[in-house]
Order: structure tokens, then sequence, then C-alpha cells
DNA sequence: GTTGCGTTTTGATTTAAATCAAATGGAGAG
DNA sequence: CTCTCCATTTGATTTAAATCAAAACGCAAC
């Protein structure tokens, strides 16, 4: 469809620096890593990131039961995380962009807790645990930056809770689409147009809901003029409308 | 009711033993303490449980919003906390029983991100989180343990978020009595016969389910020969029972 | 004891989302 | 370019849980 070309060329990421290869470099630092680290502790941060691992579309860079050993930073891509029943039954528990950490389910039981799979072509930077808490043992900056992210990752699942708990369809979708407007827009990009690296489905499985119920709430949101979707890409008209969606809500 | 009484007095708990000031001491120790330290380590962490303190029935321990500084150990009585959303709406995200750690949400925003009720007379220990970071920059074993416990909040959230978004009625409600009693049991306190110390609303909320939902499931069950309930006290005839509640269902 | 209020149970009805079903559209393989 | 195979959309119908409603129960205050 023509339409969905002319979406697609007026999607242009603000920032687009070069990957580098160190730490120091690094393009998603800001979000990664914290700040105020002396150049010799940067250093130490660099020598602490061992592999750089790329991972292809629909690959898993770790999957529940594989032994823990490392967390990994999303250097650029897309992932998704994903919880697996016993009886086969599965939930998207996440999605996770460039500069977000995964694998911290990990540490508890020293396995992972949940399949993390490439929505993209994806690269990442791992970091060893074993590593990680010794030159976090040094570097309180260090120390302190991860029991935030780890502390920010439980803050996140609780509203995911508030999102399962409480709301309903229309509202659970909005506030998708403004978490990952609002995410985006944290790392330079357009906030209001953007692509959709997951199916309805992934979507739907996140949120709890059927892939329709997500199909039929982006058209009722195009019917209303708050949003235009043509497949996977997705530009919002009116931020403060899917606001509302969830603010204003009746009950 | 003659029958509550009856249920009432048969709950006894495995374990009794009296309660100490050192963390030494503690009788739930083994729960929120790493194992192997040496004696000087214990008095270290001694030295970092500052204040005892005591939060009677339906008192906070801490709200939503407040300054964060500290993390507390539940060392009698059960908590639940609670987010509130902006338009009033709230949801209980979990539930604390001795041993557990409460307050790791609000390390990443040096603020709480929920409150803290005390659904019976309860007793806990603050623990100063700056000091924590520096003894656990001293003692690796305390560092790990610390993390682990971290890791454990976001595998139980991702956990509850499978509840919440794949799981019918009875199963959420059969998966939440399993994990009571399997608490419970960890705990000396007997897996097959306890009282609830929260409502079926509060139950409700967790579950994201109607407190009539929880009020039909028991007496479901109860029906179907599963458990037994007079209010607030729960008698459980089946385990396997509830087990194949979820494992067994059909979709 | 009696009173009153909050909790729980149970029944009747409604409703939001799931399910079932079918058509359409795109992207990739050959 | 055509053929498949998914992914998506949309409509019709069903259903699980919510909502509305009322009665019963239990605990605490008086």
């Amino acid at each position: 469809m023509a339409r969905t070309e002319a979406l697609r060329q007026q999607i242009t990421p603000i920032v687009l620096a070069e990957l580098k290869t160190a730490c120091a470099n690094c393009n998603v630092r800001e979000i990664c890593q914290p700040a105020g680290l002396t150049p010799e502790e940067l250093d130490q941060l660099d020598a602490l990131v061992e592999v750089r691992r790329k991972v292809k579309r629909g690959d898993t860079l770790y999957r529940a039961g594989e032994p823990f050993d490392a967390l990994y930073a999303v250097r650029s891509g897309f992932f998704k995380s994903r919880v697996t029943y016993e009886d086969g039954r599965d939930q998207v528990t996440g999605f996770s962009m460039a500069g977000e950490i995964l694998g911290m389910d990990g540490i508890g039981q020293g396995a992972h807790n949940c399949d993390a799979v490439a929505l993209e072509d994806s690269e990442v930077c791992a970091i060893p645990y074993g590593r990680l808490e010794e030159l976090s043992r040094e570097i309180s900056s260090l120390q302190r930056h991860f029991h935030k992210i780890m502390s920010r990752e439980i803050v996140r699942e609780s509203s995911v809770m508030m999102l399962l708990g409480v709301m309903r369809a229309e509202e659970r979708i909005a506030a998708f689409l403004l978490n990952l407007s609002q995410r985006l827009n944290a790392r330079g990009y357009s906030p209001l147009e953007f692509h959709l690296r997951m199916t309805r489905e992934e979507i739907g499985s996140y949120l709890g809901l059927k892939l329709e119920t997500v199909s039929r709430a982006f058209s009722k949101f195009h019917k209303d003029g708050l949003i235009e979707v043509e497949q996977k890409f997705v530009r919002i008209k009116s931020i403060e409308g899917l606001k509302q969606i969830y603010e204003h809500h009746v009950r």
C-alpha cells in the first residue's frame, strides 16, 4: 500500500550517532550507565563488557532454564521477554529496546526464568554477572545504578500488573502506545511516528488481550482520529486523546 | 459460628521460637539473611538493622511518594502493598509475611512507589539503604543475597503477570491459595490450615477479580471438596485438586 | 444483650472481551 | 509474477466475569 511507504519515509531518528565499540562512546550510555564516572572507572566498565553479541530476528538471546551468568545491555534492536507455562500457555512479559537491560530475572535462581527473543536483528553487550558484582563493590555509583535499574524493573512490572488487573482493553492499549512513544522519545526518536516491532498477537499477550481485541482497539482509535495505523506503522495524532482514554475513564 | 472456632484451634504453628532482638537469633533469618556469614559479619549485620518498628493493623509502614531511605524486613505480621492510580483506582500488588523484604520499589526513584499497609499488628526491622549499600560492598555474600532478593521479586511479579494475563478466575484463586500454603509451610506453619489476613476484596484486587468472583470460587472449591472455608479460615482438603485446576485446564 | 456496619454469600442480569469465522492484505519464496 | 503463508481486519455469536441487588453473617461498640 502506497500509504505505508509514505508513513515510513517520515520516520527519521533524531539521533543517528555511529556505533562505536567502547562503552565510553556508546550511543545509549545515558540510559544504561551511571553518570559521573571517572575516566579510569569508565575503562573498568569497558573491560567489564566482555562480548558484543548479535542476535538475528527470531533467535533467542537466552531461554528459560539456561544457566544465568550475564546480564545483557541492548545496544540496538528490539526484544520481547516471554514466560512459558508448564501447560504451554505463554505470556509476553516485556519489550526491551536500546539501552535497556535484560536478564535480571536470572540472578535469583542462577538460571534464566524467561526467553528473550529478538524481534529484529539486534546487538547486545554481555555483562558477566560475577564481574559486575566485583566492580560494583569498588565503584559505588555503579552499584547504585545497578540497584536502581533492578528497582525500576520491579516498578515497571507493578505498573503492568495495574494494566492487567484494573484497566479495560482500550485503556491498556492506549497506555501501551503512550509508553512506547515515551521510550522512543527518550532515545531521540519521534514519539509520534514509529513502527511496531511486534505483532498484534504479541501486543495482546503482553496486555492480557486477544489479537482481535488489539486490532479492534486500533481501528477504534483510528476512527476517533487519535492515531493512524497501517500494519506495523503508527502515527499518533493526539497524545492527549490517548491519555484521556485512561484518565477520563468511566466506572 | 462454632465451626470457625473449631477450625481455629487446630491451627498450630510448628515453629514458635521466642523473638529475640539480634539478627543472629532472628527466627526468620533463614529467609532474609544470607547463609555462611562469619560471626563478625553477623555483628555488622546486626548493627545495620537500625530500628525495630511496630505497625498496627490498618496503619501504613510507608506511603507512595514518601522519600525512600530504608528497606524493611517483616519480622512478624502481614502486609499488603498497594498502588493507587491517579484516578483513584488501586490495586494490591503483593502480600508480605515474616522474613520477606518490603520497599525495594523505592530504590529506583528515591521515593516509595506504593503503600505498605499492615493487615495485622506487625513488626519490621528497618534496614537503612545507604548502610546496606556500604555493607554489601564489604560482604560479597550479603551483596549477592540482596541481588537475589531483588531478582526474585522481579520473578514473582512476572508470575503475577501470568496470573493476570492468561489465567481464568478459578485458576488464579487456586494458584493464590497454593502460593500462600507454600509460603506458610516454608515458615513452619501448616500448609493445609491457615487463616487469611486479607478480605475477599483484597484478594480480588490482587488477582484482578471482583470480590463476588472470589467468593463464588471459594464456594465452588468447597462444593467440589477441595477446601473448607469459614470466613477467613481455610483448610485445604486436596492440594492435588487445586493444582489440577490450573494444570488440567481446558482451552 | 442489642445495634450497626462492614464482609461475605448468593442470585439475576448485563456486558466486555473471547471465540468462531471469513475475507483481505502483504511479504517472501520460488 | 504468482503462489503461499501469516498477519490483520471485521462481523456474528458466545461466555466468563462484572454488575446490580438483597439477604445473612459476624464482630465491635454500646
